[in-house]
DNA sequence: GTCGTGAACGACATATACTATGTAGTATA
């Protein structure tokens, strides 16, 4: 099956995790191994259900006992060893580690000292003051998890999903209903199909000829924890992690209509179905029909019931009610951003948290039409950060690949520059100036104030090296809010300094956030949409900055690697 | 847990800052 790999990447994460609560050590022996292991599979290319137990061994990192279990989770479904220790450990504890500042060992400390089972269990013990009690820990300790337990649950991301967990999800259970006979077409809809960057639910579109077969495939899935509902028209689980999954069995010839009417948004439906009353037809998940007699207007294609109401297909990214209609009305939807032409956000091995070569890098970009390519590893303030010597080397080899590339690839050598509290770069100014090209960003410090923030970026943007800042809020969706940030005071520093602003198309940072660009896409600064690739495939996340932008109505024009490769090598090597 | 050397056992260990407590836990690309 597809998705041995996957299941297999599950099982080594889980025992990861787990390992690290029961063991309450995330460095331990145990742990790295199952994780060096999980990454050998990551890697590995062929298909790993065909191996046996030997030869599952003579990949690099996978001895006797991880063999033994992949060959375990293949032939039987299950792991002896997992489902033990999720005895051991029940969801609810370790959803617990979700909170910031909160650590396997003190997990475990409230376990054993407090019988603290769950995110209830935590918060009735700091109401009743129990944790300043415990050794090693003070009421400051307290006031601190109380804070984090708080924000958590008011940031609601105990129960939505982020964008980064959900897209996978979405896209592996899009394969394999894909797979199950007599389905015709399988996408997933909603605000993930809108690109909203955290979602309640995953909600997926299936055109199929025999229900059952479908809802069958999809319980039976690994990731699936449990059944809400099941029906021949919708089936509603839960996986493992907590995400809510809806699919929905529609006829072929009315996809178009389903696939509209579970893309929303609500807003964007009600305007549609408005849109369509005053025409004497009503719109619903089924089809575009007339109110008496209930003639079929259109159902097939969104495009065929957008046209029928008078209106160009508006992408999905833009169907939020904000005024996309009146704007498709008028003639006036915002046009997509161009090809992009080029990448100034990309890591290779000389990072430490890099996976690919330089080599590989310059090849992916090559493949994918790149006129221009910035190499961007972290300078020495950061934890993968490299030294001096390595730069060094790195624009050696750089200027070789150069000479043989020629004129259709222009390879900056550049790196990211960490953002000190006090606004202060790494190395020295005429270290900087030797690059072509710096990125600087925020990793650490996150917790200073909003004047502190504002000041420190502003002074790397005001260094002359700097050409852009790097994910500017340096947010985590769903695990760390982005830093407090007066954003007319960086726009105009930006404005002022010719700096460009970063799309970071890392779903996991999605940053700067749609709402952030549409605070300032009026202003006269320039964006680029980058990958942050930290490995050669992931170049293409690029698409997901696009989106984020087209999302948030970004003019195509101020994307300076998205309008044309004039302007872009002009900029590039200005 | 894996790996390499020698056939059972030792080596393996991001590094550092920060915070709250008084040595340990957490967070970080």
């Amino acid at each position: 099956m597809a998705d041995t790999k996957q299941d297999v990447l599950d099982m080594l994460r889980e025992l990861a995790e787990l390992t690290i609560l029961d063991e309450g050590d995330p460095q331990s022996f145990r742990v790295r191994a199952y994780e060096s292991a999980a990454q050998a599979i990551a890697a590995h290319a062929g298909d790993l259900g065909r191996l046996t137990a030997k030869e599952l061994e003579k990949i690099q990192g996978i001895g006797k006992s991880t063999a033994a279990k992949i060959r375990e989770l293949i032939e039987t479904g299950h792991v002896a060893k997992l489902d033990g220790l999720r005895g051991k450990h029940p969801a609810s504890v370790v959803a617990l580690l979700r909170i910031q500042g909160l650590g396997p060992k003190t997990v475990i400390k409230l376990r054993k000292e407090l019988g603290v089972q769950s995110m209830a269990d935590l918060r009735q013990a700091i109401a009743d003051k129990k944790l300043r009690a415990l050794k090693g820990l003070g009421d400051k300790a307290e006031e601190k998890l109380a804070q984090s337990l708080a924000r958590l649950e008011r940031e609601g991301s105990i129960d939505r999903t982020p964008i980064s967990v959900a897209l996978p999800l979405a896209e592996r259970i899009v394969a394999r209903l894909l797979e199950v006979p007599g389905v015709t077409h399988a996408s997933y809809c909603g605000s993930l199909r809108r690109f909203s960057e955290t979602v309640g639910d995953v909600d997926v579109v299936v055109a199929a000829s025999a229900p059952g077969a479908v809802m069958d495939a999809l319980v039976s899935m690994s990731v699936v924890d449990r059944v809400i509902g099941r029906g021949d028209t919708k089936t509603s689980v839960v996986t493992r992690r907590g995400t809510q999954v809806d699919v929905r069995v529609v006829a072929r010839e009315a996809l178009g209509a389903a696939q509209l009417y579970f893309t929303g948004s609500k807003g964007h439906n009600i305007k549609l179905r408005q849109r369509a009353l005053t025409r004497g037809w009503t719109l619903n998940e089924y089809a575009l029909s007339e109110i008496d007699g209930g003639k079929v207007i259109a159902r097939e294609t969104e495009e065929q019931i957008y046209e029928a109401l008078g209106l160009p297909w508006i992408p999905p990214v833009l169907r939020e009610d904000w005024g996309e209609i009146e704007a498709a009305e008028a003639g006036t939807l915002p046009a997509g951003l161009g090809q992009v032409l080029g990448d100034f956000h990309v890591h290779t091995t000389v990072s430490g948290d890099g996976k690919s070569s330089l080599e590989e890098v310059v090849a992916a970009a090559r493949a994918r039409g790149y006129r221009v390519l910035a190499i961007t590893d972290h300078a020495e303030g950061t934890l993968s950060g490299a030294t001096r010597d390595a730069f060094l080397e790195q624009r050696a080899k750089i200027r070789a690949m150069q000479a043989t590339l020629g004129s259709s690839l222009k390879l900056l050598h550049g790196v990211e520059l960490n953002i000190g509290p006090e606004g202060q770069l790494d190395y020295d100014a005429d270290f900087r100036a030797g690059f072509d090209f710096c990125l600087a960003s925020v990793h650490d410090h996150f917790d200073l104030d909003r004047a502190a923030q504002t000041r420190r970026v502003v002074t790397a943007m005001r260094d002359p090296s700097v050409r852009m800042i790097g994910h500017l809020s340096a947010r985590m969706i769903g695990a760390r809010p982005g830093i407090e940030l007066d954003l007319d005071a960086i726009v105009a520093a930006a404005e002022e300094t010719e700096t460009a602003l970063e799309v970071n198309g890392g779903l996991p940072r999605l940053d700067m956030s749609v709402d952030a660009l549409r605070r300032v896409r009026s202003s006269r600064a320039t964006f680029v949409v980058t990958s942050d690739a930290h490995e050669a495939g992931e170049l293409e996340r690029v698409h997901y900055a696009v989106k984020n932008a087209e999302r948030a109505w970004l003019p195509p024009d101020r994307v300076i690697n998205a309008s044309g490769p004039d302007r872009l090598l002009a900029w590039a090597t200005g």
